[in-house]
DNA sequence: AATAAAATAATGTGATCACAAATAAATATT
DNA sequence: AATATTTATTTGTGATCACATTATTTTATT
């Protein structure tokens, strides 16, 4: 008798997680909104248990914040929570970007090479959401190549909290100010050229961030 | 009329993640050990909601392992994962210590000392428990002073993911291995001397874990 | 009209129940 | 006796309820 593919169950916790985290990720949810249970519950026509504990998760994960009231919501951009991230992520995605180079595959390029053409295309018509999404998809097809599960969910844990804020950033500025980067990783991946690799990754988190975002929290955020 | 503090309700969810970080952090629970929701309540004696929502916390923290059949246990500790904790924590922890310098105060200072006067003591009389705990702290302290809520949290996180395996090095090969590095990090601290600072904390973290704990992996992990 | 006080509504938390899936135990089969 | 099958138990998940706290609206007061 076949077993039963346990994968294919659906857990509605697992459904509205993922739309949390979605919503998270390409800024639906604008940085300082609240969000309660049962409003969310009945948005995604479920009872609130599994939208209790996909909260907690995100909580736990820095993309939502436990105000001293109990009340949820998406965490402000501060000048130094901003520059937190930064740096973490100067840290981290270089690295796990160099890892990546080892599992590296004809696939993995044309992927990669695929995402690019999409960003380029989202650019030139100014789609900020397709450029938001599909930059996501772009470090997380590499960053997922390089097969370190620990270091990726730091990762992500750092992309959940600055989704919303950079959400608001491309829709503001506009994608123009945008720089494509990622034709210099894709080459070096192809050289497997660790330092170059490095490199690229470093200098697309400086200008997305770094250049750009320092723009806007001059004169946005409180701190 | 005096407002009551907020802070001071209890909340049980509060109370039984704390008492489950703790058992996690300390290695009460050994790697592979699989936990239920009704029996940690009944063991905490509360009911099996607050247990739920802790343990898909800790479970979104890494701490903890969804199996594909929905059985939450403690992970397995494999060269692979080993291997990424070091890599991570090697990222990460010079950099918070160095970013701990600028909020330096006497008072730190001491109360690292006294710490470390601890695990000296732990050390000579083989407390393998005590030494786990104190170099925990000493090390949360530390990084606590840095201000750097985001990278804490990883921190954080990637300490829950070893605690466990720690805990059995610790006690297998016993404290007679361990070696103090702790007070030159001190010592880089009171000149604050940045360089000598990420030094030793690397220098710990290597002694701790990569020295020790490949030693240890060779010949008891799968993988 | 502006502020304070009271009343109402909404929300988070903990507990319990029902149910399906998974594990463990008991029985049957070779 | 060892393996397969069935039965019983345990467990995770989703739903609902009760209650205390927080937010919002309404009413009263100056």
């Amino acid at each position: 008798m076949p077993v039963k593919d346990s994968t294919d169950r659906k857990i509605t916790y697992e459904t509205v997680y993922q739309s949390l985290y979605d919503s998270i990720i390409t800024g639906r949810f604008e940085p300082g909104k609240t969000l309660t249970i049962r409003g969310l519950a009945e948005e995604l026509d479920v009872s609130p248990m599994p939208v209790r504990e996909s909260i907690r998760r995100l909580v736990a994960l820095g993309a939502l914040e436990m105000q001293t009231t109990r009340r949820v919501a998406v965490a402000e951009m501060t000048e130094n929570r901003y520059r937190e991230i930064v740096t973490a992520r100067i840290l981290l995605e270089p690295e796990i970007s160099a890892q990546a180079i080892a599992h590296s595959t004809p696939a993995l390029i044309r992927k990669l090479e695929t995402i690019d053409d999409e960003i380029e295309a989202a650019l030139d018509r100014g789609d900020a959401d397709a450029y938001s999404l599909k930059n996501w998809e772009f470090h997380f097809t590499l960053y997922r190549a390089a097969h370190c599960p620990i270091m990726l969910r730091l990762i992500e844990s750092i992309w959940l909290q600055f989704g919303p804020f950079m959400r608001i950033i491309v829709g503001r500025l506009g994608t123009s100010y945008m720089v494509d980067q990622h034709i210099n990783a894709i080459t070096a991946l192809k050289n497997k050229d660790e330092d170059a690799l490095r490199e690229a990754i470093r200098q697309d988190i400086y200008d997305g961030m770094d250049r750009i975002g320092k723009k806007l929290l001059g004169h946005t955020a409180t701190q």
